[in-house]
DNA sequence: CGCAATTTTGAGGAATGTCAACCTTTGTGG
DNA sequence: CCACAAAGGTTGACATTCCTCAAAATTGCG
């Protein structure tokens, strides 16, 4: 996929089921006025439209962020698949409780925390991430390739506040963003502010009674 | 259940999958300044905690609002169900991705919608939602037992912000809210205030290619 | 190098929050 | 059936966060 490319638009009903191979790419929705609210960003490993083996048609749409590659598995191929492994289901099953776990920790951060804390929790949970796939670096970064704009759009913010956030962590030497990396400085700082629990990413699987 | 009565608690580890059957419950969570965000609520029909036949703990809390009934199913039970019937793990499944719909409606809400627009989105919401399980009286009203301060933490607004918005809805005759009813005196005007479209609640299951 | 996108900064305003009081309804016990 | 308490709803005055608009600075890219 090229950086910007739409992967799908609300109202499709695709044939296709994308896996994030490399790259970034994000969940969004468009209101009636044009404002557009990002719901979730994509990184390797995760399924971008794993609903249409089940559900009628999209209800919002996927745009890449960064140029990349998706894995195209046909629909039909999906559900069989589904179909003749018990495990693999659960396992996708599995995905698809993580995630909701991710949309509800987003309501919270919309719905009850600040600026600050949103900025924060948002950046707690991207490194998390990024890491838990081998994305960051011994130096405690990694990359970031959102523009402030788009973070703006997840957070609910306008891009104007969300660049006086920013400024106020790098003077307080919380965090550095720019030229498509984040630095964390002061993780303990940052966890702090955001108020940061990572038990809604789910990393361990319910294990047999 | 009674009013009020704690279904699970985030952390918990039950071995109890609820089902409701009768009344209202509502996800939520706490943060650590000790306010709270509702995160979804629960009418018959949905499933409290079908995470727990996948996932290690409980990420959120669930309550009761009124006195109701629920049916309680071992977590075994449910996952040899799951295992034995393949249409029904469908229709489990299909329930999640529609949960998950209206998760990421909530997220368009909070983060690009003003206190208008979100509180008729959720009475628009609810109503539908009570429609759809016949919970609605032919005059436009339905059951709506949720004090003013739940609403408030589901929408990320204060109480009395809230108040104000209903006042200006029932002067404005567009809805009247009161005595654990709500009453819909201008479904057009609600509609078009709320900007509501009702596909994210995916009444239509993906046919047979 | 020059254009386009993005980031940064400032000034002023609007939406929503905070605090505090009062009112209304509902339920309870005498 | 009344008195009271508790919960929830309503209102006002004022504070603050975040937004809007506008422009300048910086960066990325062909």
């Amino acid at each position: 996929m090229s950086a910007r490319q739409e992967l799908a638009q609300e109202g499709d009903r695709p044939e296709t089921v994308f896996l994030m191979l490399e790259g970034w790419a994000m969940r969004y929705t468009v209101m009636p006025e044009g404002g557009r609210q990002v719901l979730a960003f994509l990184m390797p490993g995760d399924f971008c439209n794993f609903h249409v083996t089940l559900l009628a048609e999209m209800d919002h749409s996927i745009s890449a962020i960064t140029p990349g590659l998706v894995a195209a598995i046909p629909r039909a191929q999906v559900t069989r698949l589904c179909e003749s492994t018990q495990n693999l289901q659960r396992a996708f099953w599995w995905s698809q409780l993580v995630d909701e776990g991710v949309l509800r920790s987003w309501i919270s951060s919309l719905g009850r925390r600040n600026s600050h804390e949103r900025v924060a929790h948002l950046m707690c949970e991207l490194y998390v991430r990024a890491h838990n796939i081998g994305l960051t670096r011994q130096d405690g970064s990694c990359e970031m390739p959102v523009s402030q704009l788009v973070l703006a759009d997840a957070l609910g913010l306008t891009p104007v506040h969300v660049n006086r956030v920013f400024r106020k962590f790098r003077l307080d030497n919380v965090l550095t963003i720019g030229r498509g990396r984040l630095i964390i400085n002061d993780i303990d700082k940052l966890v702090q502010i955001a108020g940061f629990q990572g038990n809604y990413l789910h990393r361990r699987l319910r294990t047999a009674a």
